[in-house]
Parts: C-alpha cells; structure tokens; sequence
DNA sequence: CGATTCCTTGAAGGTTGTCAACGTTGGTGG
DNA sequence: CCACCAACGTTGACAACCTTCAAGGAATCG
C-alpha cells in the first residue's frame, strides 16, 4: 500500500468516525444549559463527554488564591472532556460562555465502547491531536508574544474556528468572552488586556465593542500573532496558514484529513 | 455493571493496552540518538511514534523571529508523537536533549492499525490525555505565575514525574536544559531565570547547579508553585497533590487507572 | 587549546501589574 | 418607570517585574 493510498484511507475512515461518533451523539435527546452553568464532567458521574451544537464554553483551572487560569476555549462544534475522561484527577472544571445547546454520551464505561470502534477511537484521537494543538498555540503565545501579539493570537483563532464551521461569513464575529476571562486566557490583567485592545482599535488593526469583534487589517493582526514585527506585504493570494490550523474551506481536497468539515456540508455545527 | 466496577475493568483494560503496546514497540529493534538530533516524527515520514527507553527530548515551535517556544518535554518512559500523527501540519518538531535510546513504531498506517485493538486504543487516548493535562499545567503556571512560581512549578513537575518513574528515591536529579531551554520553555529569559534561580538558592529553597537540581525545602517549592504565599504548615503527611500529576507511587491502590505504574514494577521506563 | 556555547552579573528602560476611581451596562424589584 | 445593585469596562498614576543590552568568566567540545 503506498503512502498516498493509505493516507486517502485514514481520511476516509476518519470521516467515518467522525459520523459514527455523531450518531453516538443523537442517542440522547439534546439538552441545553444556561451561561454560567458548570458542565460537571468530574463531579456528578466522570467519563462523559459533550458535544457542543451551539454557544461558547471554557476549560479553567483554580488556583489556592482563587485567581482562575482558562487553559482552552470551546467553540460550537467542538468535543468537551475527552482528555479529562480517562484522567485520575478532576481539577479541571468547564463552565458555559453562553447558554449551550448540547449533546452527551453518558455512563461510565461509555468511552471504552466507543473505542471498541476503530473508526471511532482514530477519530477520538484526532480530537484529542486537535485539542493538543490548540494547547500548543496557546503556551507559544504566552511564552513567546507580547500582549499585543497574544490578543492577535487569540482573535485570529477564533476567527478561523468560526469561519472553518460557517459561523461566520464576514470579518466581524460574537466574542462572548468578558475582559477579564480574556486575562485570564492569555495570562494578563484586565486593564491591560483594555489598554492594548484600545491601542489595536486606534490603529485600525481589529476592534471589540460590545463582544463584537471586527477584523479591519487581516495582514497586519496576522503579522501581530506570528511576532513578525516588519510586514512583507505579500500578495493577499498567500494568505494562508493564519496561525497553524487546518485552512478554512476552500481547499479541502488535500492530502490531510480533516474530518471537521464533511463532504456533504451541513450549515452549523455538524460534528 | 457499578460505576466501580467498571472502573476497575477500565483500570485492567488500559494496562493490558499498556503491555500490547509495549509489544508493538519491541518488534523492531531499539535505536539511539545523539543529544542534538531531531526526531524526524514530521519530516522523512509522518505516523512515526516514538518510546523513549532513556533520555530527554523536548518539542518546540518555531517563530519567524528565530525564537523557538518549547512546548513539552518528554522524560524517560514517555510516548512520543502521538499528538502529531493525524495531524496535518508538521509545524512542531522534537529534539533531543541527551542522547536518547527509543523504540520506534514506524509506517504510514501504524496508528490505524493499532487503533483496532481496543485496549490499544484506550491506552493511546490515555496518553493523549496525559500529555493534555500537562500542558494545561503549562498554560496555567505560564499564565499566572509569576518566574518563581513558573521555575518551582517545573522543577516540581521534573522531579514527580521521575520518581513515578523510579529514576530518582532523594530529592535530587538530573536536569539536562540548559538556562536558556528553561527560558523557551517558561517564557523567560535567560537573564532572569539566572537571577530567579540564584534567589531560590539563595533561599535554600532549591538548587540547580551544572544540570543537577536538589531539593531543599520542598514545602517552600510546593507552595510557590501553587501561588500560595502564606505557607499553612501544615503536616508533611499531607503532602500529596503537589501540582496535579498522579501521587507517586505509594497509593497505588486506587480507583483511578495508572498504567504508567504497572504492578510488577520494572526497574526503568517500561511503557 | 582554540572556539563556541553557556553562565553570570550590572545598569537602564519598557512592558505589565497594582490600585483606585469612575462610568457604563444589564438585571431586579419596588 | 425608576432605583438600585452588581458586574463589567475604562482610565490614570505608580510600582514591580522582567527584558534588553553589554561584557566578562566558565564550561564544553572538536
């Protein structure tokens, strides 16, 4: 089997998983949570895992002196609690950004089912890959950018996040994200996280009125997140890879899988 | 079937996948690297996955700016490149940080073929997890410590994870990353974690001198790594939980599964 | 034993945190 | 409808932490 062909085949049965996990998902009827509520994935039964139809939630960690740190951001689409699952400590605890439309696979011993499926457990580790790749980002940018480069860091992953599941069009999104937890997310206090964000507005750059974030200078918030301090104004052809992720849409025949955006495309947040 | 119950058999299977992949690794011969090498887990072919026998290695992102971010670093007995595997883009790579004896799973289609034994599965997802939960670790510490707090957070963090491993009994190691790799990994520079590490011995609180860390007061290190600034003193019977990792060793009779502690205990890094 | 890399230290300056105050918003109940 | 309250947003002054820059010394490797 060459290279190629095998690859083709992973993509495929990636895809496959990716429908067997969701109709694993349409088992349970759908339920719904209101903004500030606690998706309990350790305290009332572990070993459940979410699936986010629609609205925000995020991933924090407490501290003894009760500052809260938010380790990841969850955005419509993704799949809450598969690293916590087969985890010995809780410690992390997720709560709703918005209110939530969701769906869950329950029991305790659920995960072990579904890895009975290989199409399923590859495309659960796909998940877990992707997850660990947004981690990366994160501790990249904080170690290595300034709060400007961070904030631009964060805007522009969200952006392609939203744009990868058709949830938005334009350059403007819903960022349903306080300026505190925005500190909390990028390891900065909330007057700064104001301060620099009025700076990225008085320059044009992006701006966040409102929870309404709107892109006005793609290249240079790419340039900010990449710690490229001079721009080589390239053509906007090359525009692509903002960040690290997958390319949003257009160019989904390639070699790489990428099982979040199916062939037959669905409008909101299909699994 | 009771929660415990299945607990327990989830606790059986994932060491039973621990074993099944250990034998995996052992069908090819091991092989070693010099300190210095990249481990090519992108490049000459991706799907390569990666045991680490003996030795550091530590995986990074590269800035335009030249600067590399370290994002993880793998310790004796750690499982390499599972998180890059379905990945699309190589944009991370791993390089060692002494010489290194691993076990190698190569071919394009590895992981697949893993994927369908079950118990393989699970233990595979429990790696990933394992791999999650310390950069989340990594985000919180970075995000909201302070580089005292960042530096005992790490030295913490080395130290726990080579007794669960056996490779340590006192309260000193080895520590082979240069000032300037702590620097990458903390977001830090070398200036500073110089400064900061002179501090703490001068504190008597830890030492780290020509690559070798002791431990003086590991109360003090627990607590700045919790962000804890008035230490409560309390008993060293309650030492436990210093900074999230799995207790190590003692209380291994637990509900929670830790296949990285076998129960026949093997010397060194046995998966 | 040269040459590179790493460690170490000081001084100066910048980014960010802290603190405080006030304005704004949104929800609640009188 | 308005008063109230709580949480959030905004801004300024100041301090602290950390970086930058520079230079010399120590260690390591071919």
């Amino acid at each position: 089997m060459t290279q190629s062909n095998s690859r083709v085949a992973l993509r495929d049965e990636l895809v496959l998983g990716r429908r067997e996990l969701s109709a694993r998902f349409h088992d349970a009827p759908p339920r719904t949570l209101e903004r500030g509520e606690l998706l309990v994935a350790a305290a009332h039964s572990r070993n459940v895992i979410y699936h986010l139809i629609a609205g925000w939630a995020y991933q924090f960690r407490e501290f003894p002196d009760s500052d809260r740190a938010i380790v990841d951001i969850y955005l419509p689409g993704d799949v809450v609690g598969l690293d916590a699952v087969l985890g010995s400590r809780p410690s992390e605890k997720v709560m709703t950004l918005t209110s939530l439309a969701i769906e869950v696979i329950d029991a305790t011993d659920a995960l072990v089912n579904l890895m009975t499926c290989r199409s399923i457990a590859l495309y659960i580790a796909w998940l877990l890959g992707q997850r660990q790749r947004r981690s990366d980002r994160l501790v990249a940018a904080i170690s290595s950018l300034d709060a400007r480069g961070r904030l631009a860091t964060m805007l522009l992953d969200f952006y392609v996040r939203l744009r990868r599941q058709r949830l938005t069009t334009g350059s403007t999104y819903n960022l349903p994200l306080t300026q505190i937890q925005i500190g909390a997310y990028l390891g900065l206090t909330v007057a700064h996280v104001n301060r620099v964000l009025r700076s990225l507005r008085d320059e044009r750059i992006v701006t966040l009125e409102k929870h309404c974030v709107t892109i006005l200078d793609l290249e240079q918030l790419t340039r900010l997140a990449k710690n490229d301090p001079i721009a080589r104004s390239n053509a906007d052809g090359n525009e692509r890879s903002m960040n690290e992720p997958m390319p949003p849409g257009d160019q989904l025949t390639r070699m790489t899988p990428d099982p979040g955006q199916p062939g037959s495309r669905r409008p909101a947040a299909s699994l």
